[in-house]
DNA sequence: ACAATCGGACTCTCAATAGT
DNA sequence: CTATTGAGAGTCCGATTGTA
């Protein structure tokens, strides 16, 4: 009810306002308001005159409380897949509960990593509690905070904070040359970038060929400032000078080395190593190992992605580790701290946030280490299905998540696996086991299916249904999406019946693997798929990360053991198919992946051999055996083996790419595969299929040594 | 019958917000 | 800057309950 305001006359200065007396305000009767008042000398009280409590600060949305439980029932329903109406399509709930305090229930907790994985009510519905650890610093500040003034708690907070950066700052700690080397201050920065023009071309190359993938650059807002900053190099910020270096050497990655003499009349090699060093040097500039900016964070992860191509994979883990030790300490894996960095920034930061776990996690299983990243122990959200021109600086309130896929669909599709595998229980049951009591429970679950199976076709059935049915097959960057992930998908299936068979007999477990085969003969035809399709090209240089050396190696290792199986022909046919797609694109020549497919397939085509000689049948090598064969041959008809430099070269201009390890995606754990990205690494394997897999000795090849040279498989196949 | 209790409708106040 | 809004503080009617 509106109040009723006297209009026109003058009123006198408002009288002190008296209250009715403390006994009376209690008994709900009228006071008289004199003192003492009637029913206190009625009742021979002492009378005690009231006074006015300062008023509150008014609450903006009193029945945000009730807001916040009936979202904890949607996630729970949500959660559960119950169909049901939400209260809310819009985005506007994450904004109201931006400074809501909750509880630190299992329930809350739970619900709060279910909102983590399920951005389709609204870009930040995460709960931004105190999910968070507490440092000292907080704790501290939470003793000694004022209980009638919880707004101010925040800013309190953000005070503390400063003074404990300045404090650091001001102690002049020189640490810039703890990595990188002493800071080289004869080298001018201005004199290492590219002319104008070629900043443009190398913008461009990086918006088309890396930023589409990972969307870690917000592009309209980065793009003004670039313009700003070609007129005048030489007052650069040190942090956008290191983003600029990195987005020249990720452009130039991205390119063949054909193509990059071409653009740019210099070859790949020596851009690429130019604009590292220019890189590096700017981020010492930044002094980017105390730093709490996220674009100097990601110049930092740009860098790391353009250098793991040349780099010993555990190197790259321990740098990587570095990153993610950054991105902690600026609570970008804290949907609280995302939430309250405003619209824009915290999404910028889900998104690095996510491209750097997942790209540890690759790197971590390729370096042989078992990485704790890729676990449900932070809670930061999945990105948003999101333009970047949905996101704008200004934004007070979440822009609404597309239905249709967005630009962000690789960086939105690929942190759902990520998320999916940090929760799955076959993951945690041999990665964490100990840390399934905080895993999400994963639902859609089909019916008759246990869990683990469950789990898998659950993603699948979720991921078509949400993206990539929606997809649209002629568009370049939703062709990738659409066949890395069903080849992603398939991995996991395989992976997870690796999982359940470790704990069945082993002869169970044997006769069990044929019935993966046509998870691995799907791998193989999805990575086909790419590597065949004109719409890929720019992809092109991410195409290492994808090769499906799980599903070699499983049909190579079923092939071997039961050469006349029913998938025997079709398991040869893909794998002829996959093979001749990627020597197409030189992926396989001379490089590593060379060596592990001849050891593979050789050991399986032997083995057939062998069945077919018994039986005095005559058969015909398919593709793939023939192909290896006339290219060992080439190989011996080269005088020596191939110089360092030759190989330097080609790993660099990609004509093979990746270094052997981190190429293959493959750890050497057992002899066997450690697949990529978010999958198991570290799966058990029967020790009577260890024994039998040791065929595949792959830290018994020379991989890195001797420019390359498989010397054992040499052996091996010259033995014969 | 009277006193005490208390649900809840109502009024008042003023911070937040909209409008100019 | 003023006007408006509406949440929170405060008031107290009157139904209900307890007690002598």
């Amino acid at each position: 009810m509106s109040p009723q305001h006297t209009p026109g006359a003058h009123r006198p200065p408002k009288p002190q306002r008296v209250l009715a007396c403390v006994l009376c305000q209690q008994r709900k009767v009228k006071c008289n308001r004199k003192f003492p008042c009637d029913n206190c000398i009625k009742s021979k009280a002492q009378c005690v005159p009231a006074s006015q409590l300062p008023r509150q600060r008014r609450r903006r949305f009193p029945e945000r409380e009730l807001l916040d439980q009936l979202h904890k029932y949607e996630d729970l329903l949500r959660s559960n897949n119950i169909s049901f109406e939400p209260l809310q399509k819009d985005g506007t709930r994450a904004h109201e509960s931006a400074n809501v305090e909750s509880g630190d229930d299992l329930d809350m907790e739970q619900s709060r990593c279910t909102n983590a994985s399920t951005p389709s009510t609204s870009v930040t519905a995460a709960q931004p509690t105190r999910w968070e650890t507490r440092d000292l610093w907080h704790m501290m500040r939470q003793g000694f905070r004022d209980p009638e003034d919880s707004d101010s708690e925040s800013s309190r907070e953000d005070v503390g904070e400063i003074a404990i950066r300045i404090a650091w700052d001001q102690s002049c700690l020189n640490d810039d040359c703890l990595l990188f080397g002493v800071r080289q201050t004869a080298v001018n920065l201005t004199t290492m970038h590219p002319e104008t023009t070629h900043i443009f071309k190398l913008w461009q190359l990086f918006l088309d060929n890396v930023n589409s993938l990972f969307r870690v650059v917000h592009v309209p807002s980065l793009q003004g400032r670039i313009i700003e900053a070609i007129g005048d190099m030489n007052s650069l910020s040190p942090v956008l000078e290191a983003l600029l270096f990195s987005i020249y050497s990720m452009a130039v990655l991205s390119l063949t080395a054909h193509e990059c003499l071409m653009a740019f009349g210099s070859s790949k090699k020596d851009l690429l190593a130019k604009y590292q060093l220019g890189c590096q040097q700017a981020l010492v500039n930044s002094g980017f190992l105390r730093t709490s900016d996220r674009e100097c964070l990601t110049a930092l992860f740009l860098y790391l992605v353009s250098v793991s191509t040349s780099t010993d994979p555990r190197a790259l883990s321990s740098m990587l580790g570095l990153a993610i030790r950054l991105a902690q300490r600026m609570k970008i894996d804290t949907e609280a701290a995302c939430v309250a960095s405003g619209v824009l920034e915290g999404e910028m930061r889900r998104r690095l946030w996510w491209a750097l776990v997942l790209l540890d996690a690759r790197v971590s299983q390729i370096a042989d280490y078992k990485s704790q990243t890729l676990t449900p122990t932070w809670d930061c959200r999945v990105p948003s299905n999101v333009n970047d021109a949905d996101l704008r600086l200004e934004m007070k309130n979440p822009p609404a998540i597309h239905g249709q896929p967005t630009e962000a669909i690789t960086c939105v599709v690929r942190s759902e696996l990520g998320d999916f595998i940090r929760n799955c229980t076959w993951h945690l049951n041999h990665t964490a086991p100990n840390l399934k009591v905080i895993a999400r429970k994963l639902s859609s679950i089909p019916q008759g299916l246990n869990m683990e199976s469950g789990e898998v076709l659950g993603l699948e059935n979720m991921i078509e249904d949400k993206y990539l049915q929606r997809c649209d097959p002629d568009n370049p960057l939703h062709f990738m999406i659409i066949w890395e992930t069903r080849q992603f998908i398939a991995k996991c299936h395989l992976m997870q019946i690796y999982s359940a068979l470790a704990s069945t007999s082993p002869t169970t477990a044997v006769s069990n693997l044929d019935a993966v085969v046509p998870y691995a003969i799907h791998m193989l035809e999805c990575d086909t798929r790419i590597m065949t399709s004109p719409l890929t090209k720019r992809y092109r240089w991410t195409a290492n990360y994808n090769f499906p050396a799980p599903g070699y190696m499983h049909l190579a290792e079923c092939l071997g053991r039961r050469p006349l199986s029913e998938h025997a022909d079709q398991a040869w046919e893909v794998m002829s198919d996959n093979c001749e797609a990627r020597f197409a694109h030189s992926f396989l020549d001379r490089g590593p992946f060379f060596e592990m497919l001849t050891r593979l397939v050789f050991h399986a085509w032997t083995a057939r051999e062998a069945v077919a000689a018994q039986s005095g049948e005559a058969v015909e090598p398919p593709r793939i055996v023939t192909k290896l064969k006339n290219v060992m041959h080439q190989k011996d008809q080269v005088v020596g083996p191939p110089s360092t430099e030759l190989l330097a070269e080609g790993l660099i201009a990609g004509t093979s790419d990746i270094p052997p390890r981190m190429a293959m995606g493959l750890g050497e754990r057992n002899g066997f595969v450690a697949p990529e990205i978010g999958d198991p690494y570290d799966f058990p394997v029967h020790t009577s299929l260890r024994a039998d897999m040791n065929f595949l000795d792959w830290a018994a090849m020379d991989w890195v040594t001797g420019t390359g040279q498989p010397s054992a498989w040499n052996d091996y196949i010259y033995s014969k």
